[in-house]
DNA sequence: CGTCTATTTGAATGTACTCAAAAGCGGTGG
DNA sequence: CCACCGCTTTTGAGTACATTCAAATAGACG
């Protein structure tokens, strides 16, 4: 059931009574997500955390010329947001929609602070989950520094390896900041040279 | 004194009784670091996070063929780690070192996981502390995909304004992601252009 | 004053983008 | 089943952005 995924996530980091659970449990919305339907978009505030258990999401910003640019892909069990307006609560800079049809879980700001008051193992549990994205970011930042996008390519297909094959190849190469005329290029000038 | 600025930050997250303060205090070990001198390099384990009171301290990655990626800089009042290294207690891809002669507090992880079962508002502020350098390495990923370097320089400048003035070029060149020598080009044909 | 490092300048090169057009690939409706 | 549509991928030529390398200039400091 849908919310098993997200239960056996916080299980391996705090364990809960069933009556906690349970009110947990109660301050998630299940919503329905059709593929291209936005959850977010440019200039909103993120009145909610979502957490993806069917399907993929996509965050993206739009620059000033209008390209694409994804920041991040959420297939089941990942988290996403526009983390600066969620917790901030004013207007941010992402676009949040569904790739394929999808469900997710949603919670509010509000019940997530209500949530750390009434219930401190889920300050235990958020902190984890952001220090692991916060070092992932890390990374993924000095990864941008210092390798080719061939190398980006790499790492993204080891990232997402579920993704890669039903991905177009145009969304991986807003993902790791090239055009997709470029990266089908570069992946094609790569099998030749074998 | 030395754990005032940090005491102070800690304060506007959490409330503090005066012997949960003395423990925590307790567990820091203030150390000086001479310019240049390293506090972590590659391979090796982040035992400590490391907080700064005085001077300045930057993190970055080496790449295969020798260029110095800058990730962060931390002046007084900022937390910096190799945060995949401190969480995993794996070996890390950065080094640390400082730019001036400063001053430091340690904390071991060791210590803070003993911290977050004594006292659960660590767990709070960490929280806090954890889920605002996320947000902050999401924007800064989407301005390192949609920006050009020009204005990934002013965002530099807009981020650090007390350093701007006293870093040499090339290190926020680093930052930002470009040669010396282009950060060099493009900004003096900025002031021709006027 | 000399040394060390940072900055600037310029030429040559490489990396990545733009634009345009062609080719491929599902899906859908006739 | 085929023809057509919309979208993705490929290809190529021309251009812009950014790097490399080398050398000259400028600044900081003992």
């Amino acid at each position: 059931m849908s919310y098993q995924l997200l239960l056996d996530n916080i299980s391996k980091c705090i364990s809960l009574p069933k009556d906690e659970e349970d009110y947990f449990v109660s301050l998630l919305k299940i919503k329905k997500v059709k593929r291209k339907q936005f959850l977010l978009q440019e200039e909103e505030v993120q009145k909610q955390a979502i957490f993806v258990t069917e399907g993929c999401l996509r965050g993206y910003a739009i620059d000033k010329n209008g390209f694409e640019h994804i920041l991040q892909f959420a297939p089941p069990g990942w988290w996403i947001a526009d983390m600066n307006s969620l917790l901030n609560q004013e207007p941010g800079i992402l676009y949040i929609d569904a790739i394929f049809n999808s469900e997710v879980l949603l919670l509010s700001k509000t019940d997530q602070d209500e949530l750390f008051i009434r219930i401190p193992g889920f300050e235990r549990f958020f902190r984890i989950l952001s220090e692991r994205s916060f070092a992932s970011y890390q990374y993924r930042m000095v990864d941008s520094l210092s390798l080719s996008a061939l190398e980006r390519y790499h790492n993204f297909c080891k990232l997402y390896p579920s993704l890669i094959e039903c991905l177009p190849q145009k969304q991986v190469a807003s993902y790791i900041g090239v055009t997709p005329e470029f990266l089908s290029a570069i992946l094609n000038k790569k099998i030749s040279a074998k």
